[in-house]
DNA sequence: GCAAAAGTGTTACCCTTACACCCATGT
DNA sequence: ACATGGGTGTAAGGGTAACACTTTTGC
């Protein structure tokens, strides 16, 4: 392979993707856009375009999200999922697509004020049953499905789907939500509090969701050692 | 973002990088080659290629892998690893990179019959620390150790170092070296033979390392439950 | 007071850990 | 016989899981 020569190598176009989980309503949900034009018009699909000429990958991610769903990195959780190339995913030319994987909590109406306006929630078992999903975004939203879940088990990430400040009941409704499965409260709440870097009291405590009041919590680092429990 | 324009992204080439781990000498190794041309003449680099035009991103691995290793599948364990792309990570032009990682057993002269002359087996910590590697190499193999790393604790693939029929303690020493620790001879050996779907009897036994001859396993499934110990 | 949710105490159980001990080969 | 590594037994300790029980609010 000696030097490069510009017309010995194929060109590609170079795209990102993004699969924006939440939960809401009890329910995991992904972002997806309605498709207006050909191919696969009409189906849903992943957030996403071009990277620029000048744009780191993560840049990229980073721009489409707040282009699309007006949300930043203070927001939410962003990490590479994986990358996408089989040669005739797009029908039309070779698209190499970075797929990236966002955990965001659940704020008020996130898809307001952009220019994408058939963007909508849509609870990721659903979406992945009927499957009339564009290109193979249906095989991404489930590598991401599997990254998210797997990730909760030994990260903190699970906070990232939390409002800023949130309660030991929040925080295991994410969990029970994003695993279907239930939690003991008594053991998650003594797991979690326990756990050396997990959570940072703020003092305050609140009501909403009724009974008792709450310690409201901040997140604190990233990952812990001892995954959290499951039964 | 009406139909595709084709003048209206930019192109990209899109390689593959193999960052090709084995266990030899009680060392991690990395795979690496000398580069002949600029620019970083002379620097190590990874391993990989140009992806073709009707070629699959693993489909380009794969035939890298074979091209400059003489390494199959059949050997083998393959996975995505990670996408980088930044603008200037090739100075000539925009390059993606999809990197893989391979975890290969310890053959006889695994780079012997290929076009790579100057293909070696480094040992990664040394790499790492004089970090003379050209582009963004140094980067990948970090990512690549960590993931090598993690993945251990949690699945079967420590196997994939070894050849098709191993000993326990062959096994054993997998984890202590990509893990940097000891490992107890008598609980690792209760460990990993109690849990189902990781080890598969032979029947046969050797004494290659000397001593009471031990049992040969094979590898079986891929992903099992509980974590395998670190103490 | 009563319902509801937050949080604590307690105990049985299991898995890990540490290490004593026996087994089967080569020399 | 003895060294070397393979493999089993066993008991202490720590974490999990199940659940009784107390606390603090709203209605």
């Amino acid at each position: 392979m000696p030097g490069y020569d510009p017309s010995a190598f194929p060109p590609f176009a170079v795209t990102v993707d993004l699969v924006v989980f939440t939960v809401r309503d009890k329910h995991l949900q992904v972002l997806l856009i309605r498709r207006g034009v050909a191919p696969d018009q009409g189906r849903w699909a992943l957030p996403g375009g071009f990277v620029l000429v000048d744009e780191d990958l993560r840049e990229a991610a980073v721009r489409e999200l707040a282009e699309e769903t007006g949300l930043t990195l203070r927001d939410v959780h962003l990490e590479q999922l994986a990358t996408y190339g089989a040669p005739k995913r797009d029908p039309r030319m070779r698209v190499v697509s970075v797929a990236w994987l966002v955990l965001a909590p659940d704020l008020p109406s996130p898809t307001a004020g952009t220019d994408a306006a058939d963007a909508s929630w849509r609870p990721v078992d659903d979406v992945l049953e009927d499957a009339r999903l564009a290109f193979d975004h249906a095989t991404i939203i489930r590598d991401g499905l599997g990254r998210a879940r797997s990730k909760l088990e030994y990260s903190s990430l699970a906070a990232s789907f939390c409002p800023v400040e949130f309660t030991v009941a929040e925080l295991r409704e994410v969990y029970e939500t994003v695993w279907g499965i239930r939690l003991d409260p008594r053991n998650f709440h003594r797991k979690v509090t326990g756990s050396p870097g997990f959570l940072a009291e703020t003092g305050e405590t609140t009501t909403r969701g009724g009974g008792r009041p709450a310690m409201l919590y901040r997140a604190q680092d990233a990952v812990l050692n001892p995954p959290i429990l499951r039964t």
